[in-house]
RNA sequence: UGGGGUAUGGCCAAGUGGUAAGGCAACGGAUUCUGAUUCCGUGAUGCGCAGGUUCGAAUCCUGCUACCCUAGCCA
C-alpha cells in the first residue's frame, strides 16, 4: 500500500476531527456503503466502499453494508449477492449487513408522525399536475388544492393508501415545506408513492414506499450513522434531509449528510444503464466482462484488491469533479504485482528461431530467476533447444534506429541462454517473415562468467516443443469514443471496446499471477482456460495490462 | 433565468494568513542478462480573472468568469 507522504488525509477527515474535537457524536465514527441492488458494483463504487470503510477503520469506528431497497420495481436479488462478494473481496467486513426495508414500519410511524402534526399531507394532484405545480427553476411553485386537508383527513387517507384503497400514482404523501422554496427539493417533496409490486423482501405486505429523501436519512439515524458520505449531486437534498430529522426529532445527535465527487476515469463510461445495456445487449460476455469497469470485471482482468484500494486512497477525495487519468489505475496494478509475482516468459505474435548450429533433436535446460526482485524465490529451469519462439517485437529486418535488439547480422543475450546472432531471414511467399535464423555461442552460456563481449540487447524465449499457446490479450477498457452514455449505441458503435487479442507461445505454467516481460502482467483465470487437443493447457484469455515497450 | 457547488502545473491532490507537499504522466541521467524494475534529477515567480486589506494572501474582502448539479410518484 502507499507509504507516500501526504496521502491518506482528506476533508472528511478534517470534518470528523472537528466533529471530536467539539464532542458532537462523543467521538463516534459510523458510515454506511449504501448501494441500491440493481446492478454490479463498479470501480467508481470501490471508491465509495473505501471512503467509508476506511474512515470507520482510521478511526477505530464502525461501518455498515445497507442495501437501499426502497423502490421495488428496480431491484433484485441476484445483484446482492455480487454486491457482498465484491465488497468482501475489496477486503472490508461490515458491521452490520442491512436493508432499508427492514424500516418500512418504523418509517410509515415516521410520516405518521408528521402527519399528526401538521407537517405532511396527502396530495391527488397527478404527476403531470404536480409538474406544473412545482413551478420551475427560476418560478416558484403553487400551493397543490390538497394541502389543507385536515390532519384527520390525510390520516386516514395515508390510512387507506396503505390499506391497497388507491392505484398507482393516485395519490402521495407529501411534505409540508415551502413551494415557493428557491430549491426545489423543498418545494412539498413526495415523501411516499403508491406501488403495487412485489418487494423482493417484504413481498406484497406495502403497497406504498418511501421516497430516498424521506427514507435515507431516517435509515441513518436509525443505524446511528454519523457521517453519511454520498456523491455531489445530492448537495442540494441535504436540506431535506436535515428537514427530516429534525422534524421528526427522534435522534440526538442526528447523522450528517457529507458530499464528495464521485470517481470518473479517461475513457471509461460507468453509468449502470450504459452497463447494463452492454450486459443486456450481449455486447459483452457480462458483468464481469474483462473490459467492464466493474469490481467483477477489474478482478478478471488481473487486479488485486490491494491495487484498487491502493488506487482509492492515492486519487484522494475532494469536492471537485475530476477526471482520473486510467493510467493511474494501471500504475497502482503494476505496482501491486510488481513486487508479488514471479516471471513467466511469454511471446505475442511469435516468431520461429532456429538455432543452425545447435544439434538437432537435444534440449537442455537454462536456469533462470523467478523474479528480479526477489532472489529468496529461487530459480527455475527452462528449455533451449534448436527452435524457439521470439517475440515478434523482437526482430526487425530492417532495425529503426536505436534499435538494439534482433536483426540480421546483429548479436543479442537469449535471456538465460546463449548470445545468437542472427544470420538469415526467411520469407514466406508473400514476402513475409516465416523464421529466422541464428547460430549461437556456446561458450556465452549464461552464469558462467563470460566476459569476451557485450551485447546491447538481451530478448526473452520460449522453446518451441514444450510452449504452451495462448492468446495475450490486452484489453481496452470501455471506450467513451464518441459515446457519452445517453446516446444509443450497437455492436458497430462499440468496436471501440473490443478486446484485441494477439497469438502467444509462454512457458508452462499454472494457472495463477505472473509478470510477463515487458508486457505487464496478466492472470491465466482457471475458468477461461481449457485443454486443447493434444492436453496442453490453453489459456484462451490471458488478461493483460497494455504493454511496458514503448516504440 | 433561481438555488447549490467547484476552480492549485498535462491528470489527481495537499494547503485553513507566513512566503506552493506528494503521486501519476512526461523528459533527462545512473544501474540493469530484456528499452522493465530500481535509483537520482527536471517542472507552477505561480494557485480561474481583476481589484482590495495586510509587513506578508492560494488562504481574508469585493466584483467578475468558467464549468458541474438541480424542475423522477429513481437512488
Amino acid at each position: 500500500m502507499s507509504e507516500v507522504t501526504g496521502i491518506g488525509n482528506n476533508f472528511i477527515h478534517n470534518i470528523i476531527d472537528e466533529d471530536n474535537r467539539t464532542g458532537k457524536y462523543g467521538g463516534a465514527v459510523y458510515t454506511r456503503f449504501p448501494p441500491e441492488p440493481n446492478g454490479y458494483l463498479h470501480i467508481g463504487h470501490a471508491k465509495s466502499i473505501c471512503l467509508n470503510f476506511s474512515t470507520a477503520l482510521k478511526y477505530g469506528g464502525k461501518c455498515n453494508l445497507r442495501y437501499d431497497d426502497t423502490n421495488p420495481e428496480k431491484e433484485e436479488m441476484e445483484y446482492v449477492s455480487s454486491i457482498e462478494n465484491d465488497v468482501h473481496w475489496l477486503g472490508f467486513e461490515w458491521t452490520q449487513k442491512l436493508w432499508a426495508s427492514d424500516y418500512f414500519e418504523e418509517m410509515y410511524d415516521c410520516a405518521v408522525q408528521l402527519i399528526k402534526e401538521g407537517k405532511a399531507f396527502v396530495c391527488d394532484l397527478s404527476a403531470e399536475e404536480m409538474r406544473e405545480y412545482r413551478g420551475t427553476l427560476t418560478k416558484p411553485g403553487k400551493e397543490s388544492p390538497y394541502r389543507k386537508r385536515s390532519i384527520e383527513e390525510n390520516m386516514s387517507l395515508f390510512a387507506e393508501m396503505r390499506a391497497g384503497k388507491y392505484a398507482d400514482g393516485e395519490k402521495v404523501l407529501r411534505a409540508k415545506i415551502d413551494m415557493a422554496s428557491p430549491n426545489i427539493n423543498m418545494r412539498d417533496p413526495i415523501i411516499y408513492r403508491i406501488a403495487h409490486a412485489e418487494h423482493h423482501n417484504t413481498g406484497d405486505k406495502w403497497c406504498i414506499y418511501p421516497m430516498y429523501d424521506f427514507a435515507h436519512p431516517i435509515e441513518d439515524a436509525i443505524e446511528g450513522i454519523t457521517h453519511s458520505i454520498c456523491t455531489l449531486e445530492f448537495e442540494d437534498h441535504r436540506p431535506l434531509y436535515d428537514w427530516v430529522l429534525k422534524e421528526l426529532g427522534r435522534w440526538d445527535p442526528a447523522p450528517q449528510q457529507i458530499e464528495f465527487a464521485r470517481l470518473n476515469l479517461t475513457n471509461t463510461l460507468m453509468s449502470k444503464r450504459f452497463l447494463k445495456k452492454l450486459v443486456d445487449e450481449g455486447l459483452v460476455s457480462g458483468w464481469d466482462d474483462p473490459r467492464m469497469p466493474t469490481i467483477a470485471g477489474l478482478r478478471r482482468r488481473g487486479y488485486t484488491p490491494e491495487a484498487i484500494r491502493d488506487f482509492c486512497e492515492r486519487i484522494g477525495v475532494s469536492k471537485a469533479n475530476s477526471v482520473v487519468d486510467i493510467d493511474y489505475l494501471e500504475h497502482c496494478i503494476r505496482d501491486d504485482l510488481k513486487s508479488k509475482v514471479q516471471s513467466r516468459n511469454v511471446v505475442t505474435n511469435p516468431l520461429k528461431v532456429i538455432i543452425t548450429n545447435y544439434p538437432e533433436g537435444q534440449l537442455e535446460y537454462v536456469e533462470i530467476e523467478n523474479s528480479r526482485e526477489h532472489e529468496e524465490w529461487g530459480t527455475r529451469e527452462i528449455p533451449f533447444s534448436r527452435e524457439l519462439w521470439i517475440d515478434g517485437a523482437d526482430f526487425q529486418e530492417v532495425p529503426e534506429k536505436k534499435y538494439f535488439r534482433l536483426f540480421p547480422g546483429n548479436e543479442v543475450r537469449l535471456k538465460g541462454a546463449y548470445f545468437v546472432t542472427c544470420t538469415d531471414c526467411i520469407k514466406n511467399d508473400d514476402g513475409s517473415v516465416k523464421e529466422i535464423h541464428c547460430t549461437y555461442d556456446p561458450e556465452t552460456k549464461s552464469g558462467e562468467g563470460f566476459e569476451g563481449r557485450k551485447v546491447k540487447g538481451t530478448i526473452h524465449f520460449v522453446e518451441a516443443s514444450t510452449a504452451v499457446p495462448l492468446e495475450v490479450r490486452e484489453y481496452d477498457y470501455l471506450m467513451t469514443d464518441g459515446l457519452d452514455g445517453t446516446q444509443e449505441f450497437n455492436s458497430e458503435s462499440l468496436n471501440v471496446v473490443a478486446a484485441y487479442g494477439e497469438p502467444g507461445m509462454a512457458e508452462a505454467m499454472p494457472g495463477e499471477q505472473f509478470q510477463f516481460f515487458r508486457l505487464g502482467y496478466y492472470i491465466a483465470d482457471e475458468k477461461d482456460s481449457s485443454e486443447n487437443a493434444t492436453g496442453k493447457k490453453v489459456f484462451n484469455k490471458t488478461v493483460g495490462l497494455k504493454s511496458t515497450w514503448k516504440k
